[in-house]
Order: C-alpha cells, then structure tokens, then sequence
DNA sequence: CTCCCTTTCTGCAACGTTTCAGTCTAAAAC
DNA sequence: GTTTTAGACTGAAACGTTGCAGAAAGGGAG
C-alpha cells in the first residue's frame, strides 16, 4: 500500500494480519491513513502468490457451465461440494466450459485455485492430462479411475444391473439402451468390440453392469442395441431414443443413463405415439426426475459432491493420506415409467 | 521455474506466451525440459499479480452457496451468469456464504477477482461496503441501488403491482403478503411505519408497488397484513404463511415474494385443511414453479445473469462507460394456484 | 570494409505481499 | 550504574511472473 505512509511495509502487512505484532495506538493510525487512501486491504493475489495458496478449489464440468446448470445432477452435486468449501471457507471456482477440450485444458492450467475436483469425464479427455501435470491435489469424480488422484463414484455396474434387473424382472426381453459416448467423441451405435477395450469410464462401466444382468437371462449384446449420447441433456436424450426405436421398433423397454436422457426419451416415445409405461417402459439414472414419475437409479448427489470436497480439502492439509477410492451406493426408486411389457 | 535450464526466465515466459519472439528449436528445447522437470507452465497466481488481472468474476449471494443451489432462481441467475463468462473464458468465483455477513465481507475482499456481482442483498449488508471499498467494478443485482456501482434488476414495483391487481382483478379482497425483509435483521410482522423509512431493497420497492395496486381499490396496509421472511426458502414460507395465516384467518389470497415462499404457503394451506385456489389463491414471484402450476410474475432470470456479466465484462475493459442502471421486465403467468374468492 | 538492421536472447525492475531475523528503545532487574 | 528483557518496529529476501530496454551475433546493402 501506500507505503508512502511513512511506515514500513511490513507493519501495514502487520496492521492486518498481526495486531498482537504492533502497538494498537500505530495500528489505529495505519487503519485510518488506509481509509484515507482508499487502501481496501492487501491484495489478495499477491498475498495468495506469497502465502503459496490460493483459498479456492476449481471446479470442471464435461459441458459448458452453462449446461451444468441444467442439469439438476450436477447442481446437487455443486450443492454438496458448497457444503464442505462453505464450512471452511474456501471459495468455489468454476473453471469455464469450452466445446474444444484444448481450450478447457488451458483453462484448467491457468486457474488460481489449490486443488481441482473433476466432474464426469472420459479417460481421453485432455483436461485429465492437465490435471496430472499441475500436480495439485485433485479429486475425479464418476470417472475415470487416474493413478495418483483420488476418486470418488457411486457403484456404476450396480446401479445399472440393478435398472436392467428391474426391467427384466417385469418381464421385458426387448431390450434398449441409451447409454453415455465411451470416449470424448464417440457417439451413436455401440460396437461391442469397443466395449471390451475401450479406457475407463462412466459408460463402459455401466455398460458392464447392463451386461452381467443381461446374461443372467441369457441375453447378450446381439440382443440390446446401444445408442452413445455425446451429452446428458434432453436434446441429446430424444434425438438417441428415436435413432434407438428406429434400429429397434419392437422394443418395449429403454434404460437411460441420466434422467435428462430418460426425460428425452419419453418425449421421443411421445412423439411416436408410444405409451409410457403401456408401450414403452423408461428407467432412468441419477433419481433427480421423481416428480417426473421417471423410474431411476437414485445416486446420492449431493454426498457426492460433500465427500469429494471433504478428500480434496484433507488432501490439501498437511495430512495428505494419500489418494483413495470412495464408492457411494445406488438404490432403484420405482416411478411410473416402468410396467409389465403389455402382451406378457 | 526451474532457471536452472540455462535459460533466462524471460525466455521460459516467451516459450509460453510469444512464440515468435525465440527460436523453434530453443523453445523445444525449454518445452522439452520443462515437461521433464514436471513444470506445469507458468504459475496462475504470479500471471496475475505481474498482469494485474486476475481473469475471475466473483458471485456473493445473500445466504450460503448449498441454500442458492437449492433456489431455482438462483441456478437460472447463475446460469446466464456462465453464458456470458463462458464466452470471454472468465472463471465463476463463488464466494463462501456465512451467516455472519462481516465473515463474508472479509470473504469479498480476500477473493482473487477482477470484479463482483452481488445478489439479491440488503442496503446494510457489511459486503457492500467491503465491495465499494475493494474499488474494483462491481454490479449489483436486483438491490440496493449503490452510488458508483452498476445496477442490473427488474420492475418490483410493477411485478408487485400485477401480482396485486390480478387478485383484486378476481375479486379479492383479504390478501395477506408473504415478503422479505427489509432490512438484514427484519423479520415478522411489517410495522407500515417502517416502510417509509426503510432503505431500497426488494421487498420495500415491491411492498410499494403493492400498495399502489392496493390504494387503486381503495385498500391500505391496515387491510392487508405483511410478514417478513428472513430468506427465500420453502420452510420459511411456511413458517411465515402460518404466521400470517393465524393474523388473518379469513384472508383468500396470498401474494409471496418468490416461487420457494409460495410453494411453502401452498404447504401450510395443506395442513390447514385449507383448498388452493378454492379456498385461498396463492401468487408467487420468479416463474421457477410452473410445473408446480404456481401463478407467479415471471421476471427473466437467465437474462438478468447474462446482462449483469455482460455490464462487468464491459466495465473491465478500457471502454469503462460508468455505472448505468438496467431494468428488466416483469410478467405474470397464470397458473391454477388462483382463483376467485369462494363467497365472491 | 563499414554501417545498419534483424533476429535471438538476456537482465533488470516491478507487481504487493509475508516472513524472519534483526535493531533500537525503554523499562525492569540486579 | 550496568545488564537483561520485553516490546515495537524495520529491512531484506522471496514468492513466480512479465515487459521493456538492450546486448550479441549474423546478414545484407552500400
């Protein structure tokens, strides 16, 4: 500040951070020369670059913000982590969304934050990448598993044999599924052969669960066609479900890997005259459209983002344990979307 | 970072920021190192003191950031926030919330930000004083009207105004209103006196447009009985329609303040044993409930975040045009939460 | 051969703090 | 009267950049 106060520098520094360091009588005259100047305090990025932290953890999402958003899975999980960065004190920076994962990969190294929490991305993503090399605590979250950050999920295979279980159970054998892309870029029809060798993800690992439940019926791939959304949105969702129930106009159950997807796919169904739950059963996943009266896989959310927040910011303590798993449960909440198959 | 590569620092800076100002072949070479001595690029936090911008935009709401995410309103604000951040590459800074507001002033003025948009607060919020002090460019968002800073809102008084007349419009004549507080500690029952002298903020902008509507029908605020909210949620209006309720028990229409306080009246005319609307009509205000069929004024919530980053991005360049006032429009939207009066 | 210009790189200063090791003064202890 | 000690304040260094002025080297024009 306005060291032209006459005192040193390091005795404003102490003024404010230290008033034990000075005499009250000098501290009141430093405070009010302060005012005086219009001097709002030291400058926080200069304190942050000294201190060597910066009281912020960066947020990424997979889409724009502005998608995230709408999103109400990502919004609870915003909550949760707001949970744990309120209590401490830290701020939340949202790191901006870009269509070109490059972009955001720049973003993400040019952020002034201390740890980063990554939400839902694909093993191929670059932002990955430029997480690892910042070398800054981070936590992924739902995916992909990254040797040396920590993790935390919820039990994507289960959840999903839990949908395909449900819907077998009814008695469907017709199978659908809209599933997310494998891979940054990958969309439309799953080839199973990509399955089998394709990177960690939300996807692929749902895409396993479908499949052990699916063969305890003696049902295989050959029997369920799969359609790979780019994005979680209910554009993305009824585009998916139509180009699904043209490859398989027979069918007469369809399995979304958000609600947002299930949402839009009951809009499709709505479009071509389909009954749901009469001609057409929907399952969902997240369980954020139960006044929709979507069957879902419910996933604890907002926990989700408390129990990231929570690692991250112990990670960024002098405690680091080094990174961990944390898996959360899913449980399958019965809405309305899901009946017998109509001839049974 | 690592100097030791033989380079100067300038040379490592330019192979990051000019490339064309060294050679190809020493800039592999630095890029080379630097990949192997695990140097992530230049440091955020030092970029910013040397640059003297930080590239962030930071948010203050009025409670704690888990009780936004939980409003529509506030996630629809945030997201027009994002459409126009995302667009210049600014980084979202969510300031912790805290009950106490003078933790949150400190936590305004140690945020790491270019510039500030501050929601929904009160004229005696600590955090406006800390704003103005900061110095830097700042807009504040539906209140209060500060000297020196922009102002981005809607038409209270006329949102008010509609939602009033279109109860008087059906034949009401018992309304009771459901506000906020006027001042950071208000709460409970409005003393009218207090109106007069009350400092700008939502509730007394929308309060007067009330009455204006009122006195056009010849009603006053000895008619009508008021009840401040502390906060925009579901419990408190609950609390706060009970309270209200119990005042004025022949009352048949509610006018609330937001969308989350009606639908908490809605819930307390439930446990009445009271019909909503045959019994009493319920108006909220945002447009975030239709589905809940909620008659609400809608005000244009993604415009308002959008236009409000738009007017700080502006400010942040050099074409400073001063602070200026923006006012968006107001609508009502009919839902099936109104009705006329039973005995009209 | 000289002069000037271009290319490529470097050194210095500054951004605004905080920390640590001191220095100085005055009061307390002996 | 001298030594201790505590209290109050300061100076220098460092945090990691960037921008600018300038230096060294090489090439072309005259």
């Amino acid at each position: 500040m306005a060291r032209a106060l006459g005192v040193s520098p390091s005795t404003v520094s102490n003024a404010y951070n230290r008033p034990d360091q000075l005499s009250p009588a000098l501290r009141d005259r430093v405070l009010a020369t302060a005012a005086e100047l219009g001097y709002a305090g030291p400058d926080p990025v200069a304190r942050s670059l000294r201190r060597g932290r910066a009281g912020t953890i960066g947020v990424v999402f997979h889409d724009r913000l502005a998608q995230a958003f709408d999103d109400p899975a990502a919004v609870q999980f915003l909550q949760g982590l707001s949970d744990a960065t309120d209590a401490v004190g830290l701020a939340l920076v949202l790191v901006p969304g870009h269509p070109d994962q490059a972009v955001k990969a720049a973003a993400v190294r040019d952020a002034a934050v201390d740890g980063l929490i990554l939400n839902g991305l694909v093993a191929d993503d670059p932002v990955i990448a430029a997480t690892v090399k910042r070398g800054r605590p981070a936590v992924v979250v739902d995916a992909p598993v990254v040797d040396g950050l920590d993790f935390v999920g919820i039990d994507d295979a289960g959840g999903a044999g839990s949908a395909i279980r449900h819907l077998l159970g009814a008695g469907h054998r017709r199978l659908v599924i809209l599933s997310f892309g494998l891979t940054l870029t990958a969309r439309g029809p799953l080839d199973p052969a990509d399955l089998a060798t394709a990177a960690d993800s939300v996807a692929r690992r749902r895409l396993e669960g479908c499949a052990a439940a699916l063969a305890e019926d003696g049902l295989g791939w050959s029997d369920v066609p799969v359609e790979q959304c780019a994005k979680s949105s209910v554009e993305a969702g009824l585009a998916g479900a139509h180009a699904l129930l043209d490859r398989a106009p027979g069918a007469t159950a369809l399995f979304a890997f958000s609600d947002r997807l299930a949402l839009g796919a009951r809009r499709a169904a709505a479009e071509r005259g389909l009954d749901v739950p009469g001609a057409l059963s929907i399952v969902g996943f997240d369980g954020t459209a139960e006044e929709q009266g979507i069957t879902s896989v419910h996933q604890p959310l907002r926990d989700k983002g408390r129990v990231a927040a929570e690692r991250l910011i112990a990670a960024l303590g002098a405690d680091a344990a080094g990174p961990g798993r944390e898996l959360l449960p899913t449980r399958l909440v019965p809405g309305a979307s899901t009946a017998p198959p109509r001839a049974a």
